[in-house]
RNA sequence: GGGAGAGUUCCCGAGUGGCCAAAGGGGGCAGACUGUAAAUCUGUUGCGCUUCGCUUCGAUGGUUCGAAUCCGUCCUCUCCCA
């Protein structure tokens, strides 16, 4: 359920209530696509990061360990020991990350297994019987996430065949949730809006599976390749069509300045593997812009990484320290620069859903965009 | 004391007359990363006035139009014999 709190402009304030928990949003979802935040950061860790929703994936899990293991372990939650909310991804963004290992028809899509070459057919209903083993809070409907640039004639197809595949989601997933030993019988279900850099198709679409009256609606297949501009474009023409009533999750997005314009816009969920996967790379977003800790200049430097951020990386060890133990590859670093980077994008979110309910959430944007987007 | 082999750029290591400032790793430096096939990938790594010039393959002296590469001497190291 979606309460909404407070709005300025289009940016909305507000709590999405799941049986795992309220979810104070405009929120950031932490990636741990295979169970487990890359770096070795636990569930107790995402505690102490303030982290509210843990997200995972279908195919990945499918393939490794198997979602019926998971559902004999009693589900992802006990499971992994996180006890929040869990968003299972589809496996729809795997269509287009594992172009070159699967071929599309209309009851789904066969994959290649990037692990063992093994065939793995997923349709809609194969993934929200997945989904529905692995027992997660929100489950979100198997689309096609498809690649850009794409001719308008192909998005449109692909755009309707979303669509079938919603339907039978939906279907499916009403009979998962009255079985008997389901692992999350109030499991809700997510839409996926496509259309490629299309409006028209966005529009269209967007208004279609509006009507299906499901838990939520996401923004999917954006950021894969188009200007940001582009982006931005999309959110301002299908925002306005996309239910009032129901959370709004722009898909695999993004950096801070992103989050910011896409909040402005009227999103109020986001997951990206960017602030995980950049921190093990020594990519780090900080207070006053982001740094490389690879960068030969802090190998004496001291001082923590953000002087202003309170996180438990931040509040003891140093630039130097930390460099040392990227550059020697010593598994520390990650689950340091990790935690560090996870941290900075919880308490984006927490800040920015302060300056919404001080009602100066324009301004907080205006100052930050810039300076959270800037290499120092 | 006798015999065999080896010394290449920051390191390891390829190269046995011109296409060699010298393959490939590693290390260094820098960059990328957006629903994670990512502890990954890319660029760069002798100097300079950079479509060209200079210095460099243990040292030194030769051979040659031309040498990391062939020859002499020396130095250092490794292995075998005594």
């Amino acid at each position: 359920m979606y309460k909404l709190i407070k709005q300025e402009n289009n940016a909305r304030r507000a709590e999405f209530i799941t049986n795992r928990g309220t979810v104070q949003t405009p929120a950031f979802m932490n990636v741990a696509t295979a169970a487990a935040i890359k770096g070795a950061v636990s569930a107790e860790d995402l505690k102490t990061l303030d982290c509210q929703v843990m997200l995972s994936n279908t195919y990945h899990l499918h393939v490794r360990p198997g979602d019926e293991l998971i559902k004999d372990c009693g589900g992802l939650h006990k499971f992994t020991t996180w006890d929040g909310p869990i968003l299972t991804d589809s496996g729809g963004f795997q269509v287009f990350s594992l172009s070159s290992l699967r071929q599309i028809k209309e009851e789904g899509v066969t994959f290649a297994s990037h692990v063992d070459g093994k065939r793995i057919f997923m349709g809609p209903e194969e993934s929200m019987q997945i989904q529905s083993n692995l027992g997660s809070t929100i489950a979100m409907a198997f689309d096609e996430c498809v690649e850009n640039p794409a001719e308008h004639s192909y998005a449109k197809a692909s755009c309707e065949r979303t669509t079938r595949w919603l339907k039978r989601c939906k279907v499916k997933m009403a009979e998962l949730n009255s079985l008997e030993n389901t692992v999350n019988p109030q499991q809700m279900l997510f839409g996926i809006n496509q259309g490629c850099t299309y409006a028209d198709l966005r529009v269209a679409h967007m208004k279609e599976i509006a009507e299906l009256d499901l838990d939520g609606y996401a923004i999917g297949g954006l950021a894969v390749g188009e200007p940001t501009e582009v982006m931005y474009d999309i959110i301002d023409n299908v925002a306005p069509v996309m239910p009032k009533d129901k959370i709004r999750y722009l898909m695999g997005v993004g950096t801070p300045a992103n989050i910011l314009n896409a909040v402005e816009r009227g999103v109020d969920l986001f997951d990206c593997v960017m602030p995980s996967r950049n921190a093990r790379h020594g990519h780090l977003f900080t207070s006053y812009g982001i740094i490389n800790i690879n960068n030969k200049k802090y190998d004496r430097d001291m001082t923590p990484i953000d002087p202003n951020c309170d996180c438990p990386v931040c509040k003891r060890y140093s630039k130097a320290y930390i460099r040392h133990l990227l550059k020697a590859e010593e598994m520390l670093s990650q689950r340091l620069l990790v935690m560090h980077n996870l941290w900075f994008y919880n308490h984006l979110m927490i800040d920015i859903r302060n300056a919404l309910d001080n009602g100066n959430f324009a301004e907080f944007k205006r100052e930050k965009e810039i300076i959270y987007s800037t290499r120092v």
